[in-house]
DNA sequence: TGTCACCTGGAAACCGGTGTCATACAAGTG
DNA sequence: CACTTGTATGACACCGGTTTCCAGGTGACA
């Protein structure tokens, strides 16, 4: 029809939708009043809100988010920056941060980040600035990064981080105590009676693996037992290097008659190489993993791990991120530490006698 | 300073941002040009668009993608839909998706749903209402729910089915070749002697779970193998069901010298099985399962599995989403059917001798 | 009854882009 | 030279909500 066509993408919606001038028309009131009944306007005759309600459902208006959005300067989306360490535990936030925002008007929007590359900061700040997202969740170990952090500020981006340290803010971080978590964990080891124990930690520069090795410290330091240098092994949190640092234990001679690996991924790589050698778990070698994912559960020994509420720690991020960070209004503050616990299953046994 | 302050979230951006209206006034040009500079418009002169970028790189310009999909009548949302059957699975779906939306002005939002529930069509209707995404793609299981298309249909929303099935509508699906690869997974086993091999069926009504136990009865038909009933157990791919439905079949006397499962956590749950009752894998039985999701690879014995291309899949969904469904000017297809090829570890060894 | 504070609701502006159409100007054409 | 054709650009309405500002109506109170 039109003589020329510029290049843009084909619409689709908004055609036979209707819109809040077809309410107003019909329920015989301005669109300011459907506006004031569609966000709750204390102001407002109670038959009128009444009547426009009813006009409402009965032409299956829904307000278009898009001009929402736009008009108030929010685009009532959250986003979720993770680069994935483990699949379950993405997800398991991703559920939590959906059953924050359950029957609000924000929406979770995903976005993973290679952590090894060096043009991470560039992306993430590019994603911000043009998203202009209400608030971002960041995930462990990305979360981290307080290069990260400074962005969000700078980009003027509300956000919370999750970790497994102590609060440095608690207006911005949701935490679990890894540290006391790993040292019960590592006590219940010595308690049936392992002396030589290795120890699994997590990558250098990690906050989460420093907590979770301090821990396991701790506990040794408690029962006065000594932690030559050998006995500790560093994996980056994936099965390969757990492999291989479960491979290096397992040579020692000596062989150390329990593990503690900082998370379970780790841990099911120690249980693979014992096997593959053929030392069995529990009677020879004990194993404590951290996380409670599904494959701890699965394999075979089930493994004894640290079980953290990952759940809830991100359902109550993101309930922290839309009670307004830093703004006086909050009127009951969201937890922000959580307690991880130790899960006993059959991959710890008394320690061999000598 | 206003007299009273009706209730409204509190806005946050565009306080600072730069406008179109900044970039117009600063290179002497209008909204409309600018604009046309920013769609890439090919009416354009190239000193002018050279001035008009160079003002907004100055300016650090950004143009707010709400008043876009506003004025586009289009938000820039992909909607992933999915019913979590497996974490690592939604995750590299999610992966292949974002690897399609990566350079363009999409962003995906996700929606997990609860197939079990009454309320499930009503939730993702509302949703789609609400939300008025560009187009959404539904995961197997609950892809195959062919009343959650039609809802798509109605609410106007473009949708990619992702299935394990035959392609019925290629416009609208991207599949892979579930029983040919289940097959040869069943041939492999045959090959290797095996003639009593046992099947964990996925849950009825599941087309993943027809294709995949067709794909093992026409290897034992090929072969000229009787299957009897008691070797057929069912799952509904979780760990738990394969538990019950391996001891089922561990149990069966003389017991079957192979099992394949319909997915690997079922498989999983085979070797734990097998390993309680202490029968060796792969000594005195081989098992197969499909996906190879990571713990297939974590285990003990590594599971021999079916791999699907599940990244390059949804990054196809994605794409024949962004390229329009149905319209004439898709140039180039997608591919919609894609290979499933077998994996082979360590959990196959030749039939034991009688 | 007059004054005033307090609700309520309408008109118009606004959020920040895009579509339509008109216009100015250059080049091609018979 | 008048007339079409085509290119580059701008003015203005529009997307569908929210907000500002103001006026009319109401009840309380002096």
């Amino acid at each position: 029809m039109s003589s020329r066509a510029e290049d843009t993408p084909s619409p689709r919606w908004g055609t036979g939708k209707p819109t809040i001038n077809d309410v107003a028309r019909l329920s015989g009131v301005s669109k300011k009043t459907v506006s004031r009944v569609i966000n709750r306007s204390p102001l407002l005759n109670e038959d009128t809100r009444k009547r426009v309600l009813e006009v409402i459902s009965e032409l299956g208006y829904v307000p278009n988010p898009q001009a929402r959005a736009l008009a108030l300067r929010t685009n009532f989306l959250i986003g979720l920056i993770h680069d994935n360490p483990n699949a379950q535990m993405v997800l398991n936030v991703q559920q939590g941060i959906l059953e924050a925002l359950q029957g609000t008007d924000f929406e979770m929007i995903v976005r993973p980040v290679d952590r090894g590359s060096a043009a991470m900061l560039d992306d993430v700040r590019h994603f911000l600035q043009r998203q202009r997202l209400y608030g971002v969740i960041l995930l462990p170990p990305i979360s981290e990064n307080d290069a990260l952090a400074r962005l969000c500020d700078e980009a003027g981006c509300r956000y919370v981080r999750m970790g497994s340290a102590e609060l440095d803010d608690a207006d911005h971080m949701v935490a679990s105590n890894d540290r006391e978590a790993v040292r019960a964990a590592t006590a219940y080891l010595i308690e049936q009676g392992h002396r030589s124990i290795g120890l699994i930690a997590g990558p250098h520069g990690f906050r989460s693996a420093t907590e979770r090795r301090q821990g396991f410290e701790d506990a040794l330091a408690e029962a006065r037992i000594k932690l030559p240098r050998s006995l500790i092994a560093e994996g980056n949190y994936t099965f390969a290097s757990g492999l291989a640092a479960a491979e290096k234990l397992l040579d020692l001679s000596p062989r150390p008659t329990a593990i503690f690996a900082s998370n379970d991924e780790m841990a099911a790589a120690v249980v693979h190489a014992a096997r593959q050698r053929g030392v069995d778990v529990p009677g020879q070698l004990s194993v404590i993993g951290f996380d409670d994912t599904p494959i701890s559960a699965h394999i075979w020994p089930p493994l004894t791990t640290v079980r953290w509420p990952i759940v809830s720690m991100a359902r109550s991020a993101a309930l922290k991120l839309l009670s307004g960070i830093g703004e006086s209004d909050s009127e009951v503050a969201e937890p922000s530490m959580f307690l991880s616990t130790l899960v006993r299953r059959a991959s710890v046994a008394p320690a061999p006698n000598p």
